[in-house]
Formats: structure tokens, sequence, C-alpha cells
DNA sequence: CTGTTAGCGCGTTCAT
DNA sequence: ATGAACGCGCTAACAG
């Protein structure tokens, strides 16, 4: 690999020189500017960011440790935003996930921040509410999709009361009275906001709250939603609508509602929530959702991240992302 | 951020001596050593890799270039597999997307190497034939999930031939006689691999051949899926059952073949490719596929890095990895 | 067992 | 407009 060296050798100049035409310093005259970028050329060469983050202490490095990254296609888009953002900046990311260990985590942040990354965005594949893994306060850093429970870090989470609220909005616009919820397993950060919503539109609309409507699942998979759907067909009168809190048990509740021959959505309205694709576009009919907002969860947390570095400190902000309504055909 | 000659002036030693207690050297004295360790807990002292990595020609940092990372699940257990095998060895990974726009992907190689990664693994989401990315020969590479077409860089992909006669075998295994194939669109990689080992795998049992129970799709969705396992129930005798050249494929026939009445598995036989689990295990009944091995080839690609860099030499291996058999309840 | 000197490839400071 | 000397934080090579 050449070096800055060999260059300055290959084109006559100092080695100074050419590591001001890196730099596009305009005090290089242009006739050695061009035999500089001559010698860059032929000799391949290519500058060493190691070398300059070491001598500038800039690493245009960012960290980004998951605390999983297997189990759901969420990851993905929130890397995705997150990576948009910063290499509109020139700058990289270093991801790690830690598979949920402790111990993995700890070491991924000390290995980042050995690396010298300017900053670290955390993000867990649920929304949850977490204890900061130990040393991350050592760079800026930005929880995506949780946030510490006394609120010291910077973090980006979905709005899911309102997302409940317009989910369950949506149903009364269309004309549903008798609304019902199967909500998520009651552990998940997001049951209890995705239920308040519910109950919210509900009331903002004059609609009686009839807790008979209302039904947890154990693990907010597609055999619950079948379950509890079939539980709620046996209501009379049955619902006309169902907010599934998420596209797993909507997809077991299509099941049980055209078990018993009815039809989506002439005979009951379903909605569900996560726009987890490859359920939600592939079912039949489409179904409704209310999306969540990973891509942009990523983007904002590096954004914040480089306006910390801009500023010279972090704003420990703590922002709330919509959920966007995401219509189909099942409503 | 304290530097190595901080701890060694808090520890009374010279730097070269803090260097040596890093890096267990065996030449310090205990009580020097236990000296040292404490200077650098007390101030709270972390190695600075950028530095040791100049010095030591080696980043111990692995690029990482996907063509894309959003439509589908798959570059997860792809990533997962490269971290797990790089984290192993003390190797991290920079993960950079380059969303099929080859200007990008100059640029993800480039930067990479100006960021003196030791090697790089190029992924695509689909089984692909490609031309090598500019530059990318410039450092070890191995590709993932897809070849060059000249063999020139050592891949790993999923033997697909292999895939489509297993599948087919298990169904003739289960008793199945007139056994349909719904393929990918032609112009997939993995088509005609998947079709190949589907012939193969009736001749081989002695099981003829019927044109009319092999169907192409337009895009591989379950649209696609749907019609055509209309079309073949319509077939007499219509097929006993069908192995469908990915999952989403499948969960459109599952629509198709319920809508007559029909039942999985006691009627018909589905058989799947993929293992898109969200799909997969959600069905009802849940799908029988092959899975494909993203997590083994994000493995075995930095495996093979590493193997290089070992040996100071790349070999161009083309593997294959199997796609094995996931048996659920729809055959 | 410990310390000294040199230098990785660059950018910064100052001189010319 | 160009160059020389210096140092970023660390390890290698050698000395003691």
């Amino acid at each position: 690999m050449a070096t800055i060296k060999q260059v300055a050798d290959a084109a006559h100049v100092s080695f100074k020189t050419v590591s001001r035409v890196i730099n596009d310093d305009p005090n290089v005259s242009a006739t050695t500017r061009a035999r500089v970028i001559d010698a860059i050329n032929t000799l391949g060469y290519r500058p060493n960011l190691i070398a300059r983050n070491m001598r500038t202490r800039r690493s245009h490095l960012l960290g980004f440790v998951a605390d999983e990254i297997a189990t759901t296609p969420f990851a993905v888009n929130l890397i995705k935003g997150a990576q948009d953002a910063a290499w509109k900046r020139g700058f990289m990311l270093m991801i790690v996930s830690c598979d949920n260990d402790a111990a993995r985590a700890e070491g991924a942040v000390e290995t980042l921040l050995e690396r010298k990354v300017e900053g670290v965005v955390y993000a867990t594949m649920r929304h949850e509410v977490i204890v900061p893994p130990p040393h991350i306060d050592e760079a800026p850093s930005v929880f995506a999709n949780c946030r510490a429970e006394d609120g010291s870090v910077a973090s980006v989470t979905p709005n899911e009361e309102r997302g409940g609220f317009e989910a369950t909005e949506t149903l009364i616009h269309r004309g549903r009275q008798r609304i019902a919820l199967i909500n998520l397993e009651p552990g998940a950060t997001a049951a209890q906001a995705r239920l308040a919503g519910y109950l919210r539109a509900l009331t903002t609309h004059g609609l009686p709250i009839d807790e008979r409507r209302i039904r947890n699942t154990d693990d907010g998979q597609p055999d619950d939603g079948f379950r509890r759907m079939d539980e709620l067909l046996d209501l009379t009168p049955p619902p006309d609508a169902v907010f599934c809190a998420n596209d797993r048990i909507a997809m077991g509740a299509y099941d049980a509602i055209k078990a018993r021959g009815l039809r989506i959505p002439q005979d009951i309205s379903v909605i569900g929530f996560d726009n987890q694709e490859v359920i939600a576009a592939y079912l039949r009919p489409a179904l409704t959702t209310m999306a969540l907002p990973h891509y942009e969860m990523g983007y904002w947390a590096v954004e914040h991240l480089l306006r910390a570095l801009d500023n010279g400190a972090i704003s420990p902000e703590q922002v709330m992302l919509p959920c966007p309504l995401v219509r189909r055909a099942s409503i």
C-alpha cells in the first residue's frame, strides 16, 4: 500500500504538499496539484484513515449496539436509518449485537470505546425501559426504541399511545361500534400504552368500554391471536372490529375469523400494529396496520449524536416518533 | 482520556512497562504489574486501538458490504453469522449497505479499504451471480450468498439443487405421487437449480415428469402463489403435493387450497423453501420448508477470511452449504 | 525484569 | 506556494 511519502517522491514534492492536495488545501499551484494527483493515481494511493484519525483525533466512527439482532426483521430498518444518517455525514457505523448477554454488551461498549467511536447508539428490538449498559456514558449516546428509566440518556421511541388511539379511531371513523382489543402479553412495555390509546379513543368518541372485549395474549403470537379472536366471536353481540396489538396476533385472528366463514372487512374490520411487512402485506386481505418508525428512530438517533458532536454536548431529549397508519384492505 | 504515558507516571514506571502489562507480557514482576493495574483502574485507562493498530498494522477489522439490507429478513442472519465468527477471534465488523447502488458500493469498498479493514465479505440478499464491485480485490474477500461468474473470488452459496432434490424427495417419502412445483420467477438464480433438484428427485424415484405440474411465478409473491395453485387444483387429477420454491408462494398456495375446502396436509402436502420464519412458523398448519443457511454462510465467509489472514493468502474456494429440512406440519 | 529509541502515516505549526 | 520538524498513542527492537 502506497503511503503519502511515496506519492511525494513520485511527484517530486514534499509529502506535506501531497497532504494539502488530499485535503483540498487551496495553497497548491495547479501544476503541482496535477502532478500529485497523477502520482496518486498511478500508485493507487489511498489515504490511511487510521493514521489521519489518530492525528485529528476524530474517528468518524459511530458505535451501534443492538441488544439482539435475530428474531424480528425490525433490526434491519433501525440499522438502515442509522446508516443513512451516518453515511450522509461521512460517518461509518460499527455494529455489534450482544444477544441479550450483559457481559457481551459491556464488552461491546468497551471495544467500541477503545476503537474511539465518537458516539454510541444503543438499540433494542422491542420497545423497552432499560438500565444503561456500563460505560456507555463515556461517549455521547442515544437509546433507540428504548429509554432509561431515569431519562438520563437521550432516547427515541415510538408513540405507542397515540398509535393505539389512531388505530382505534380509524376503526371508529369506519363506522365500527363494538371494537375489541387483543393486546400484547401484559409484560410488554408497549402493551399499556396501546391499551391506553384504545381506551382514550373510545372515550373521546363516546363509545362504551366493554371489558369483555379486551383480551391479553400470553406471548403475542398467532396461536394466541387465534384463540382470543375465537373467544371474542362467541360474544353476543360479537365485535364488528378488532384492534390486534401486533400483526402476528392479527394473523391468528384472520384464521379464526375465516374459520367461522366471516369476511374481512365486510363482517369485521381488523387493524394490526407493527407493520411487519411479510405478514401485513401478504395476508389476504392485506392488513391495515400502524407502522413502527424503526427507520426514523435509527435516523434520528444518529442525527442527534451528530448534532451533539457539533455542539460539544448532548442533550438528553426523550423523543417520541409517530406510528403512521398504513392503509391496506382489512378495515 | 488517559494515555499509556499517564498511567506510567502514576505507576512510576516507564510507559513500555505499561504496554507490557496490557499485552500480557510475562516479563513483568508481580508487584510492578499490580501497581500498573492499579493505576489503570484509578485512571480509567483504556488502550487506544487506533494507535495500536497503526503500529501493528493490523486493524482487526473486517468489512461487510451488503447489496441491500431492507427487503428481506435474511440480512440479519448473514450478519449474525459473520459477527459471531468475527467476535470469537477479536475482530469487529464494519457493515455497509449500498442499496443496490453501484456508486455507493464502490464508495463503501474504498472507505473500508481506507479504514484498513483486513478483509471484506460482500453479501447479497438473494442468491446471485455478480460482477465484483471495483477495488474489492485490494483486500482478501469472500462473497456470501453470491459468486463471481468466473469463480475468481472465494464464495459461499446455498446448495439449491440439493435443496430442491430433498424437498421433493421428502414429499415422495411421504407417499406423494403427483408432485407439483411452483417455481420462482424465471430470472432468479435459484430457480433453475431448485427445478433441477425437483426433476432429479422425480427421476431418481421413477416418477413421471408432467409439464403441466410445473409452473413459474412472475415475482415469487403470495398473490402469484395463489393463482398458480388455483390453476394446479384445476388439473385432473389434481396434485397431491406441491413444492413451492419459496415460503411466500406457499403462503398464497395455502389460501388457494383452503379456499377450495381442501386440508393441509391430509388432502395435499405443501413444502416451501427459505424458512422465512415469520411466515413458515406462523402459517396454519406450520409450513415444512428448506432453510437457507444464511447464518452459516456469514460464519463461513468470515472464517475463511480469517484463515486467509493466518495463511497469508486466500484460496478462491467455491463452497456450497446445504439447505436443511425444517419439519413442521404441512406435509 | 525494565527502560530507551525509533517510527507507524498522517496533520499541525511554523518557517521559508 | 512549499517544506521541516514535531507529535498523536502505541509497539518493536534493542539495550541494560
